[in-house]
RNA sequence: GCCCGGGUAGUGUAGUGGCCUAUCAUGAUUGCCUGUCACGCAAUCGACUCGGAUUCGAAUUCCGACCCGGGCGCCA
């Protein structure tokens, strides 16, 4: 029976482990092969005078990365990593890896992202690769667990649409058998209509779509984002959902995952403290006025500049509310008292936008005058204006970038570390 | 979409007109080595993205193609 390698001990006695070679050091009668799973590294010691002749041949026969399955007693001693160390009685091996290697899995030699993403599979064998997405499946299972527990619907919407949903984006077109369609960019639309359908909070974890032509460290065409949408909520309601979920993911992740974290040699994780800074976008504008260069005013969009001199500022997570109205999708719910400014919100990190939302519009005709407002024509929107003719909620909702998410946790200088198979303008394959 | 920068052994790099039969590291192959832990030592192998131009001479300059990285805009 094969044991992972964190639970090989001297106390072990015998053992079989699988794995894969990732270091061999021959000093003549004596040969060192490091054996690595996805737990840990084990030294397997082969004195060539004391091993039979099969052992001696596989171990003369095998590649780095190759996969095999060795055998024998465990021994305590003192000169071996981890104290531990196993003299092989049975060496085979289960698959044998091509040399030379596309990347170098024992990191003496560093490689370029690109080379690293052709051979993905390879990559991810590095400990401190397979760590992000460790800690990105913990932090996933924390966002999925307090969700559940704050009594939310998880579903899943079609990826498959008609038509556009927001405006502005480019859109993936596809051929839908005799059909146009497209790539949906946000699960919006659907997480409102579910509030039509009387299930107060939704949430969705999903892939969206933009056929955007950037080219950039924090964009994707695929990107996974983290929906919710919740009835009788206001906007200042979900902002404490998301500072809430922004926080628990960050203190699982710091409970659960010190191995992986230490894998990354991280040694300063640190648990954002809520509340975030509400930060009125009015505001926000000010303190970009002072400290760029370029000139900005309100109702300007904020710049990447502008994000990161406000974000030094601020110095952690922090919100910014109370948009222009102008600025902000059809959808989002201007201010009673003034319309001019809305209930939409963006919360930031430091370094980049990771999710925005806002109280949403649920008077039919108003969000149909407010669809017009923006040059966009409310009869494509037919299948979305519907459900708030038979009784809808008021309700608010966000999304986050999960992809961000991660990128920003782990300090990751480019998001398409946070993802295995990164799509972006030139990467289709693998 | 606009604007920069770049493509040299499997990998990561040095090389700004001749000193390049191309540097270094890692790797691979072979040999020596019984306590390595980025093992050590020796030998060997392995590359200038493609096409055109300039020049006595091009990895190096110019043009085009292809590929890659980054910034901006927009966004999550």
């Amino acid at each position: 029976m094969r044991i992972p390698i964190q639970s090989v001990t001297p106390e072990t006695g015998h053992a079989e482990i699988c794995g894969f070679v990732h270091e061999v050091r021959d000093l003549g009668g004596l040969a060192f092969f490091l054996i690595r799973d996805r737990t840990g590294i084990l030294q397997v010691t082969i004195p060539k005078k004391k091993v039979s002749e099969a052992v001696l041949a596989a171990a003369k026969a095998v590649s780095r990365e190759s996969v095999v399955r060795i055998s024998g007693p465990i021994k305590a001693v003192e000169k071996a990593p981890g104290g531990r160390e196993l003299v092989p009685e049975t060496f085979e091996i289960i698959s044998l890896a091509e040399s030379p290697l596309p990347l170098d899995v024992s990191e003496k030699v560093s490689a370029e992202l690109d080379t690293r993403l052709d051979a993905r599979f390879l990559d991810v064998r590095r400990p401190r690769v397979a760590a992000v997405f460790a800690i990105r499946s913990a932090a996933m299972h924390a966002i999925n667990n307090y969700l559940h527990h704050e009594g939310f619907l998880s579903i899943t919407t079609p990826k498959i649409v008609a038509a556009a949903t927001e405006g502005g984006t480019e859109l993936f077109p596809i051929a839908y058998f005799d059909k146009e369609a497209y790539l949906n960019q946000s699960p919006q639309l659907f997480k409102q209509m579910m509030m039509a359908a009387g299930c107060e909070k939704v949430y969705e974890i999903g892939p969206i779509f933009r056929a955007e032509e950037h080219n950039t460290t924090k964009h994707l065409n695929e990107a996974t984002s983290i929906d919710i949408e919740v009835s009788y909520a206001d906007h200042t309601e979900v902002m404490r959902i998301l500072e809430e979920v922004i926080v628990k993911t960050y203190e699982y992740v710091d409970k659960t995952c010190s191995s992986h974290l230490a894998n990354m040699e991280i040694t300063d994780f640190a648990v954002p403290k809520g509340p975030f800074p509400r930060l009125p976008y009015s505001e926000a504008i000010k303190i970009a006025k002072k400290k760029i260069e370029d000139p900005i005013k309100y109702g300007d969009d904020i710049g990447s500049a502008a994000e990161r001199a406000i974000g030094a500022e601020m110095g952690g997570h922090y919100f910014i509310v109370d948009w222009p109205t102008e600025i902000r999708p059809y959808y989002a719910m201007p201010y009673e008292n003034d319309p001019t400014i809305c209930k939409a919100f963006d919360l930031m990190h430091p370094r980049m936008e990771l999710a925005s939302g806002a109280q949403r519009v649920h008077n039919h005709d108003q969000l149909v005058q407010q669809i017009a407002k923006k040059g966009l024509n409310p009869e494509s929107f037919d299948f979305y204006l519907r459900p708030f003719r038979y009784g809808m909620p008021p309700h608010a909702g966000w999304g986050l970038g999960a992809d961000r998410l991660i990128m920003t946790m782990l300090n990751l200088s480019n998001v398409r570390e946070a993802v295995l198979f990164p799509r972006d303008m030139h990467r289709l394959v693998p």
